[in-house]
DNA sequence: ATGGCCATGACACATGGA
């Protein structure tokens, strides 16, 4: 079967694309990033038309979540526990295919350093913790989206230009490196250890056609996934499409 | 060092994104 990530930038925008892309690339499970749309704008008849049941987090004007499923799918939590003070929706939860998934949409964090940079250090430290209580369940569980970290220098165009950015500062790194010391698998790095692996370029300067791209979308994996793993990718042509958004789906194949 | 691009909100530009 085939999950996806996509941080689609806009739904109702981008719903075209949306469903053009699920129709080519047939996915059974997509995490869904940056809806930007209350509650009651999320598309749901056009998914479920598309052949998709859904679940969604919206809020207005930005953030927003979503899990799509070709089967049943049960909400089991909305929001990272541990800050009752935090109203953005960046994270849902789910049941189907018998797996857990959770769909993450971590803080951006700029400009650094300041008052976003330190939200973000905050929720990956809620998110860390959460991920523990899942990973101790010892359940097949998978926890995608748009972390808004390059784990690596493999991970970015030009590392020099993003020291001090809050997508590539080492304190961020290094969280997302304690978060996969859990046990958890980065699917994609995984699949191709060597290779520089984009799932983002921005709209500025032409980064698309200079290739300029980040990889801040992953699929982490508690071992019962990784074991079943088989093959994962990019679909880069769809940053090409009219009306694209800058992250292109992600996506990966487990038995 | 700056600005280039795009979506949203409730209409003109401000804000966020990465």
């Amino acid at each position: 079967m085939k999950i996806a990530t996509f941080n689609i930038n806009g739904i109702n925008g981008r719903l075209p694309v949306l469903l053009k892309w699920l129709k080519e690339a047939k996915p059974d499970i997509v995490c869904l990033q940056e809806l930007k749309a209350p509650e009651d704008r999320f598309p749901a008849a056009a998914i479920k038309k598309a052949g998709y049941n859904s679940i969604w987090h919206g809020q207005k004007a930005w953030n927003g979540v979503a899990i799509l499923s070709k089967d049943e799918i049960k909400e089991v939590r909305r929001g990272i526990p541990g800050d009752s003070e935090d109203v953005q929706s960046r994270y849902i939860e789910a049941i189907t295919f018998q797996k857990v998934i959770g769909c993450i949409y971590l803080p951006n964090g700029n400009p650094y350093p300041g008052p976003k940079f330190e939200y973000k250090r905050k929720w990956f430290k809620r998110l860390a913790a959460h991920a523990k209580k899942l990973m101790a369940m010892e359940l097949p569980v998978m926890l995608v989206g748009d972390y808004n970290v390059m784990p690596t220098e493999l991970d970015v165009y030009k590392p020099e230009k993003y020291l001090d950015n809050a997508l590539f500062r080492k304190e961020i790194r290094t969280a997302y490196k304690n978060l996969l010391k859990q046990g958890w698998t980065d699917a994609l790095r995984t699949l191709y250890p060597d290779e520089p692996i984009y799932t983002f370029w921005d709209y500025l300067r032409n980064a698309y056609g200079r290739d300029a791209g980040l990889r801040l979308d992953h699929f982490l994996l508690s071992p019962l996934i990784a074991e079943t793993l088989k093959k994962g990718g990019v679909d880069k042509h769809v940053r090409g499409w009219e009306k694209a958004s800058d992250h292109a789906p992600a996506w990966i194949e487990i038995k």
